[in-house]
DNA sequence: CCTCCCTGATTGACACGTCAACGATATGAC
DNA sequence: GTCATATCGTTGACGTGTCAATCAGGGAGG
C-alpha cells in the first residue's frame, strides 16, 4: 500500500455530496419556515431559547456564547441585530464592569413562546417525520461518530 | 389521536440537535480546510469544478446555476468575486446578447486542479473514516429519505 | 503602586446568501 | 412591425459568519 491515503471512491462520493446538499436543504427548509411563521432566524431561536431557559432571561455574554457554541464575535453581531428589534437588552454586569449582561426583553420572550410550536412542529414534519425509528436511530450514532471523529482531528 | 400532529420527544429533538450541529461542524472543517490548504472557498471549489467539467471550459451563467443548483443572483455575486481574483472571466455570448458566458481561466484552471485531491482527501478523512461501511450506507439512505420527504412538501 | 498579561466584548473589513427590483434583450401574438 | 411578456443577468440592501485588531478592565508578581 506504499503508505498511500486513498481517496474517495465515487460512491462515497456520492454519498458525501447527497448527504451534504441534503442537509444543507434541510437547514434552509427550517430556517425559511421559522422565518415565515414567526420572524425569527434559527439564530435568533438559538440565543431566545438560551435565555429563556436562564435564570431571571438573563445570561452573561461569555456564558451565553458558550452555551450555544458561539464564538464572541458571531454573538456580538447576532446580539446587535437582535438589539435593534428589540428582542434582547445589553446591561452592564455588576460584578465584572468589562462584562455585558445579556437579558431578555418581554418582546423577546413573546416572539420566542410564539415561535416554539411552530418550530418544533417543522422539526417534527421536515426531520422526524421522514425517517423510520431505525433511520432516526441511525442519525443520531452518524453525527455521534462524526462528532468524535472531528473533535480528534 | 384528535388530529393532533404531536411535537418531537424529547429523545427526537436531540437526536435532530446533535444532527445539525454535528453536519454543520462538518461543513465547516471541510471548509477550513479547503481554504487552508487551496485558498479556496467550498463555493469557488464547486464553480471550478462544473467549469472543469464543462466542454471548453466555459458555460452559459443560467446553465452553470442550474447545474450547480444555486439561485442566478447567488451566482452572480459569486462570479464577481471569483473574476477579481481571477479565475474566472465573463464574456458576451454570441447568440443571446442578453447571455453572458463563464470561462474558466488558466489560474482557475491550475488553482482547481491543485484543490482537487487535497480536497477528496479531507472528504475521506473528515466524513468517510469517521464512520463504518454500515453507518455510511444509512447516511446515504437518511439523505435519499430526508430529500424525498423534502420534495413532497 | 505598577507593570505585564489575560480575559470580555466590540468593531471593521470582508466573504457569503437571499430577496426584490431593475435594465436589456428575446419571443410570441397580433 | 409592434407590443406584451418572459428570460438573462446584475445590482442594492441587508442578514449572517469569520478573522484580526482593538479597547477596557481584571489580577498576579515585582
Amino acid at each position: 500500500m506504499a503508505g498511500t491515503r486513498k481517496l474517495p471512491t465515487r460512491d462515497e462520493l456520492r454519498v458525501w455530496r447527497d448527504f451534504v446538499e441534503t442537509t444543507e436543504a434541510l437547514r434552509g427548509s427550517l430556517a425559511g419556515r421559522l422565518q415565515g411563521d414567526t420572524g425569527l432566524s434559527t439564530g435568533d431561536y438559538t440565543v431566545l431559547l438560551a435565555l429563556s431557559e436562564a435564570d431571571g432571561g438573563r445570561l452573561r455574554s461569555s456564558d451565553l456564547a458558550v452555551r450555544i457554541g458561539w464564538e464572541r464575535s458571531r454573538l456580538s453581531h447576532h446580539l446587535g441585530r437582535m438589539e435593534r428589534r428589540g428582542l434582547i437588552r445589553r446591561e452592564e454586569c455588576a460584578t465584572d464592569s468589562r462584562g455585558a449582561e445579556v437579558v431578555l426583553t418581554p418582546e423577546g420572550n413573546d416572539a420566542f413562546r410564539a415561535a416554539t410550536v411552530p418550530h418544533l412542529r417543522a422539526v417534527r414534519e421536515l426531520f422526524v417525520d421522514a425517517l423510520t425509528p431505525a433511520q432516526l436511530a441511525a442519525a443520531g450514532e452518524i453525527a455521534a461518530a462524526l462528532r468524535e471523529h472531528l473533535g480528534r482531528a
